[in-house]
DNA sequence: AATTAAGTTGTGCATAGGTCAACTTGTTGT
DNA sequence: ACAACAAGTTGACCTATGCACAACTTAATT
């Protein structure tokens, strides 16, 4: 068989360039840029270009003719169930964050992966801008532990094999920081575990804790907790999560577990959750 | 010259029907559904979501075989300006809907229409969905109206030719709310004003005034107020609204358009805009 | 004004995708 | 349970589509 849809792949790299471009660069790329970057030829990316913009999946600035992601990703992201979950779950991050005055997200697994869809900075924070839309390596996040625990231990294993040794960065993003951090400093990646049997073992301890807590695992100095939220067929959909600096919560470290769990709690009853005691 | 890339259009149609699909539909669609609305074969719609799919643009449910926006839009749309914005908003939003108990938008001109890109409710409110992502006629809103006004009346004529007569709903919603509204019910759309003249007119008085209200316009029996946003150039990137039934807030009409003015400025000067006077 | 770079448009030719059909898998009804 | 049907996936031929290369247009820099 022969592929049939390689040009639409080909074309949708476009968008991949672009959405790395965004977190490096300001005003977006030129089409020679993106030709480079693609390895297509300036012609053909000028009329892709012209097709994604007319749909408004990416934006043209006419003054200095350079390309950005367009308005309307973000009005259909608004319309994915992702971005529904995130606007429900407003009211409970707000109460988290002032029982904790620590910032708290809430985290889905998309891809054997974690994506922050919603961020609510606390007022003593020191980074103001958000996580939203970031991914993240599932293994090593408190938020990626608690869901994987909520699967039976097939599927986990299943998980095991396909992502365990996920960079937590996607391919494309080098392309950017290579030219911008010529420094190649070698970052000891933490694994939660060493091999399937270990991490089951954490994610048991998970399910009987009720939360997940990371300590510097993932960034270091941040010690965070993730508890589970579940919907109307009692299955976890997302993981709400918050944390902050060693120093700071250190001490509460066990509180912070019982706090992010009530919080999962009543999201998981506004969500239709039948209420039951933890498994 | 011929089309090199309709494709590539003709696939992100896809996206546009699931897009649509996702208001009036729960779970989905399938493959058969999808190439209806398209217009294509079957076989190749199969493909092109494999495709879509592969790159989390689309959600493949395994269970049911059917499809739906996927979380790489998310991802990508929280990298846009559009939702800088709106994640740097939110504090000044908070602080108009505390002031006013009713709900606020920040919404953006995308397109010549307008785009909402982050609601906070009231607690009062009926409603509590947001209407992130919904886009509107801009001539029509007060937002739209107070965007508009920042520009040169050329640039006004310009936007007039276009997209006066936009319907507030783009095109393909009416597939879907046709079979499910079979009523062909006739809804006098009520534009701004008759001719660009008097279009002119009202836009200079929105200049005076400093705000934009609208009185039942968009949607019956709600009343809204609207101010400027600008950016370090001063010019005018954004949009705050608010507003709320015409019985509660029709009284303190004026007083609204005071509010909404000062939390527009103050978010203005948060984004560095020159303090000056009302122009 | 001249030079260079960036972007857009034109055209022949190879290939990606459309058409249509066979096949596979899941769902419904008796 | 099995048959009958519908939904989805794969296969193969053939043509329209998009790629490569180049000419041209527009903008920026000296």
């Amino acid at each position: 068989m022969r592929n049939h849809t390689s040009g639409l792949a080909r074309d949708l790299e476009v968008l991949e360039v672009l959405s790395f471009a965004e977190a490096f660069t300001s005003g977006g790329l030129g089409v020679n840029r993106i030709a480079e970057l693609t390895e297509r030829d300036k012609g053909q990316i000028s009329r892709v270009l012209k097709t994604l913009s007319s749909s408004g999946l990416v934006d043209r600035d006419d003054k200095t003719r350079r390309y950005s992601l367009g308005p309307r990703l973000y009005s259909m992201a608004m319309r994915t169930k992702e971005a529904h979950l995130a606007l429900l779950s407003e009211p409970r991050l707000f109460e988290l964050v002032a029982q904790t005055q620590e910032t708290a997200h809430l985290n889905v697994l998309r891809g054997g992966r974690v994506l922050t869809t919603k961020t609510v900075v606390a007022a003593q924070a020191l980074r103001r801008s958000g996580w939203d839309g970031i991914v993240s390596a599932a293994g090593s996040t408190a938020s990626g532990r608690v869901m994987l625990a909520g699967l039976s231990d097939e599927e986990i294993a299943l998980w095991w094999l396909e992502h365990a040794q996920d960079d937590p960065l996607p391919a494309l993003q080098t392309a950017f920081t290579k030219p911008l951090e010529p420094i190649n400093r070698k970052v000891k990646r933490q694994l939660p575990a060493k091999n399937l049997k270990a991490f089951l073992k954490i994610l048991q301890e998970v399910r009987d804790l009720g939360y997940a807590i990371s300590d510097g695992e993932f960034q270091p100095g941040i010690v965070d907790a993730a508890a589970p939220v579940r919907d109307s067929s009692n299955i976890i959909v997302a993981a709400i999560s918050t944390g902050g600096p060693k120093e700071r919560v250190g001490s509460q470290f066990d509180s912070l577990g019982q706090l992010v769990s009530g919080a999962a709690l009543r999201f998981s009853t506004d969500l239709g959750a039948p209420i039951i005691g933890p498994a």
